[in-house]
DNA sequence: GAAAAATCAAGAGCAGTGCTCTCTAAATGG
DNA sequence: CCATTTAGAGAGCACTGCTCTTGATTTTTC
């Protein structure tokens, strides 16, 4: 499909510059349009005409992953850059850590988070390169609950245990991010998870307005409180 | 503007029953085409051309809008229906109806449940409208939580006090909706609605691919487990 | 170093979009 | 019955994603 050329010739390295312009301006262009943002407009600010564009990405799709797949990145290396600069054994504040990065990185960057965290875009499918991508962040919960529970600071809790299918698939889950966890707590760690993207999610899309103003301290509090709920000491 | 017309006339009649097969038809277009959808292939299905439709909707904008109440509408009846019949002092049992009605409600109807819980369309403001129909599902449970605690079915907890601003913002919620629940229990109350449309919408935009299968399930475990983090008994 | 191959941007063009405006036909109300 | 209101048709504007062709520039190959 899209030509390929030689490393290091200049062509590569303008190509390169080329495409990050192009995905650059496409960022700023989702606040204004969304997902359904305009090539056209895109490459008038630019300084190009429309077909140039296609050299760079075969279509407005092939864009969009690009986007998709840059956001996830950089929400992945923001989470895992601020859950690094916590002492390993305060679990409590590495699970802060993240929470906070999540919604600071998601609020400073609504849309961006919308793109993947929001409605899907009709008929558009993720490929399988996104999917990795996407699980960077949510590892990083899982070395929290893990390192817990090797320190021996992981509460157990008296939940009832998941039915059969969903039990072997959270303990999947477990197996391969937190093997030491066990699965009614993972299951409270995935629970977790979800309420933590919840909030975001009804605090950057407006779900909140009328209901609660003063939301970094609400935040705060939840978040605090999913922290005991995980069983989370330390 | 959209004029207006004596009630009973024939073209009153008419005029609703248009404006009703108009929506009807961007319902099942919204499948395909997202909150972009297309009027002129609502007009062509409905055998019109493009610009009778404005004779109905001023805008796109304006018939996105009428969608949107709908939907929050719909999911509201839904909920409010569903929880009606189970027995008042079944406290549980009502919360996980109202879970069930929702889950239920999104997996039918992604596209309308996208529309109101998912990004917010680039550019489209939420009239006022919409705001009071988008409260109708929240407070089914604000009267569960209320029952209970005049039952004397609601646990209390040791979540530590707010903060005063979101003390305030959460105690003016349960003032408006459940007088007489403790703030942090509202606050609890809260988060198992974030929870619940977090884990719907995680399952309803495709973000549980890879990790649980058993949804359903998982779903049921989860829901009764906020059930107890509520405090409710019976 | 010249010829061949690959890559690039431009421009025209197609089918589609939201929306406006004008025009005619029909229903309504006095 | 006749003036007024309303519904729909049709043309048109500026826009969209995308394709194809054409000429220029760079890279590769001999």
């Amino acid at each position: 499909m899209m030509g390929r050329v030689k490393a290091n010739s200049i062509r590569a390295r303008v190509r390169a510059e080329m495409t990050e312009e192009i995905k650059e301006i496409a960022r700023r262009h989702l606040a204004t349009d969304g997902a359904n943002l305009s090539l056209r407009a895109v490459a008038r600010d630019l300084g190009v005409v429309s077909s140039a564009i296609y050299r760079y990405f075969a279509s407005r799709d092939e864009l969009l992953t690009a986007l998709i797949l840059d956001a996830y990145n950089a929400l992945g290396g923001c989470v895992e850059e601020a859950e690094a600069a916590v002492p390993r054994e305060a679990h409590t504040a590495r699970w802060l850590a993240v929470a906070r990065a999540v919604r600071g990185w998601a609020l400073e960057r609504p849309h961006e988070y919308a793109l993947i965290y929001g409605s899907p875009v009709p008929g558009y499918h993720a490929p399988e390169d996104t999917v990795v991508a996407a699980t960077r962040a949510v590892r990083v919960l899982g070395r929290v609950l893990q390192d817990a529970a090797d320190a021996g600071a992981l509460a157990p809790n008296d939940d009832p245990p998941l039915p059969d299918g969903s039990a072997g698939d959270v303990g999947r889950v477990a197996e391969t991010f937190a093997p030491g966890v066990p699965v009614t707590t993972m299951a409270r760690g995935l629970s977790a998870w979800v309420t933590l993207f919840g909030q975001v999610s009804f605090e950057s899309f407006g779900q909140m307005r009328n209901t609660v103003d003063n939301r970094a301290e609400f935040f705060e509090h939840q978040m605090r409180a999913q922290a005991r709920y995980m069983g989370l000491q330390g």
